[in-house]
DNA sequence: CGCCCTGTTGACAAAGGTCAACTAGCGTGG
DNA sequence: CCACGCTAGTTGACCTTTGTCAACAGGGCG
């Protein structure tokens, strides 16, 4: 008890809060074992890391707030911000599935935030077959290919169709889905798809019939995802 | 190779597929070793689970398409279908670290799923403090808090800010962030923050002010939440 | 053969994005 | 220490987009 008080960390102590840390539970810090991941104190507005940047640290969120923002969305100003990401929460986990970040991520205050290497962790986890690992990579693949899908949100509707045609048919051929589930995924009324649709078609992107869509011209498509406007 | 050809599977040797799947390479398949997860086909329209319901079996969906739908979120009809899950995914992993599922899965079209029961699952990942499985854990928490809020995408401005309060700041206080970031989160415009802001501080809900925001009555919030207009 | 379901089209209303002017704090520099 | 200027937030007027309601068309299935 009394060693759980100490605020200051021992000479070579590790922190308190690792005992109760669920990462520094996993790494056995009441064994004397160490914990992969190295804690920092970062004021606020610090960048942990970039979107697009080669993943090399894993973080982990101990106490504070960071936000993710992503670029692709827009609206006015540059990238849009996705999720605040909380004490207690991962972050950047999408290097173990990806080569890089998937966000930038930036305090909103002043918190306090463990890093791990991409080597340490991977060396930590235990070999790459076993089958909680793999449970982790399966659900980290889903996770990721599915965050971008937020294009579900903003954007106008010509647009976010157009943008999520090139993510799922830039080979020409979007999976069958029933139009009004692509509606529902794309956040928008089966009415509002069909007239989208009408719209790319007759700028000669894709061809549509009553069931299947067909991609006839990438770059006008990519036009369209580009400037806002449809 | 020849093996690898079978198409149906032996009498007691598992189907080939298990030799090139993730899941089956983690259980040893190779070697003999039996897959906690157990394969079956199922038509188009066979719901795998149902949101709310208790979890019991987690899935891997190797080959077809499934919908995932929820509640909450509503517009015309009952639930939302938010994501379409294909070959290769997981599905309902959710139950790692939640009671009940969260969404409720449906075929789209002939599928091939493997389900596994949660104590299976559990067994079958190893000790609870593994680092593997803390990070699974970690992982699979986040994305359960994060996908909810996907109630930036539908329902109007107002109702959404009174999700978003209710579900942040049920004891009073919201997290402090800066209106911006609270308007990027809900998916709308700093100015249409402002106005969902002042009409729900003058039906009394909350007393805002220009940097803090309060809730008052949560009973009101729940009437906007629920009622569609506001 | 006819019904039903899915998707399409049109007219209309309303929510929210856009642009712009304005206010309140806060930090900085004189 | 005060004043100035900046940024975040607010408010207003307007206009586009999309949701809403309704009627209709094409295919598939009984």
């Amino acid at each position: 008890m009394t060693a759980l008080r100490t605020s200051a960390p021992q000479r070579h102590g590790p922190p308190a809060r690792c005992l109760v840390c669920p990462l520094g539970k996993a790494a056995g810090v009441a064994q004397h074992r160490a914990c992969p991941f190295a804690p920092r104190e970062r004021t606020a507005g610090a960048r942990l890391y970039f979107e697009g940047e080669p993943g090399t640290k894993i973080y982990y969120l101990w106490r504070g707030q960071v936000a993710l923002t992503r670029a692709g969305g827009d609206a006015r100003g540059a990238g849009v911000t996705w999720a605040v990401r909380r004490g207690g929460d991962l972050l950047g986990a999408e290097i173990l599935v990806h080569e890089q970040y998937l966000d930038t991520a930036v305090t909103l205050g002043s918190s306090t935030v463990c890093a791990a290497s991409r080597e340490s962790i991977d060396a930590w986890i235990g070999p790459p077959e076993s089958p909680a690992r793999t449970l982790l990579q399966l659900s980290l693949r889903t996770r990721c290919s599915e965050v971008p899908r937020r294009s579900g949100a903003d954007g106008k509707a010509t647009r976010r169709l157009a943008r999520w045609l090139l993510d799922e048919a830039a080979d020409g051929a979007p999976p069958k889905l029933p139009k009004q589930v692509i509606a529902a995924l794309l956040g928008m009324l089966p009415e509002t798809l069909s007239r989208a649709l009408a719209r790319l078609a007759s700028a000669g992107a894709i061809a549509v019939d009553r069931r299947t869509i067909r991609v006839i011209d990438v770059e006008a498509l990519r036009r369209v995802e580009g400037d806002g406007d449809a």
